[in-house]
DNA sequence: CTTTGTGCAAATTCTTTGCACCAAA
DNA sequence: TTTGGTGCAAAGAATTTGCACAAAG
């Protein structure tokens, strides 16, 4: 893989050092848009980096939402998804193929508060589970 | 426990026989408003309940899921949390206590949408992160 | 050298499953 | 008597931890 600049400096600016390994995960990230589990992840980029472990994908993905670098995505029952995508979107998750997709917010302003009832928020999700349209293709 | 029609009825109205267990289930997730997990209600139980197994409450939560009992609550990272309120509203995770808490939502109807991108929506989850009021009054 | 990252193996936690027993229709 | 519910023990899956080695400054 070559060396990219970009990366690095995303890292540095978060105040991790720009491993081998993690810069893998996050350019794997950055390149795909699926959402994947920790497991994904490794199964992804294990092939390529036959040394890679497992723990060190769940060391570098828990560093990472630490420090700001992605967000835990929590709209699968089973496992922790992960986005690279930090900026205000919604997901959508079809519950028959599991498969997680970005979605435009309307009304960004209106959602994304800095306090209720005297709560200071720090996150913002909003996800909507459903049948997406390849599913409801394959059922005719 | 004194046995209580509207809950019995509620069970009926689902299609689920209303066991002893089953009802003490649901009696307390109806009770308590802190979106429990399904060890806080096999432990809220079991003093009164000694016989009821974890298995159970497992075996009864996922079947007042699927029957539309009640929701399923992806907020905390670790466990599965239940809402028998199936009404429209938010919720809000301390990030310290960990506690949930209910939200209202002011334009319901442009969050709750049945399609987005061609994609059928069933299910509609709004969450929101940070400090709640204990937590933040316990720092100063 | 000293610090930090990596990776193996084991442990932990949450949840599900297999199966035998029990209760109700 | 058949069906379905319960609960124990075991299994399974996702994630974390302890520790030794390796890498980088």
């Amino acid at each position: 893989m070559e060396v990219d600049f970009s990366m690095q400096e995303c890292l540095l600016r978060h105040g991790i050092k720009p491993s081998l390994q993690r810069m893998a995960i996050l350019g794997y990230l950055s390149v795909t848009r699926t959402h994947p589990t920790a497991d994904e992840v490794y199964n992804a980029l294990h092939p390529a980096l036959p040394t890679l472990s497992l723990t060190t994908v769940y060391n570098t993905l828990k560093l990472y939402a630490e420090r700001g670098v992605l967000l835990l995505l929590l709209v699968d029952e089973k496992n922790v998804r992960f986005d690279i995508d930090t900026g205000r979107h919604a997901h959508f998750q079809c519950i028959e193929c599991k498969n997680v997709y970005d979605i435009q917010i309307e009304n960004r302003d209106a959602l994304y508060k800095k306090e209720v009832d005297g709560m200071k928020i720090t996150e913002t999700h909003l996800y909507y589970k459903g049948h997406c349209k390849a599913c409801l293709f394959n059922e005719k």
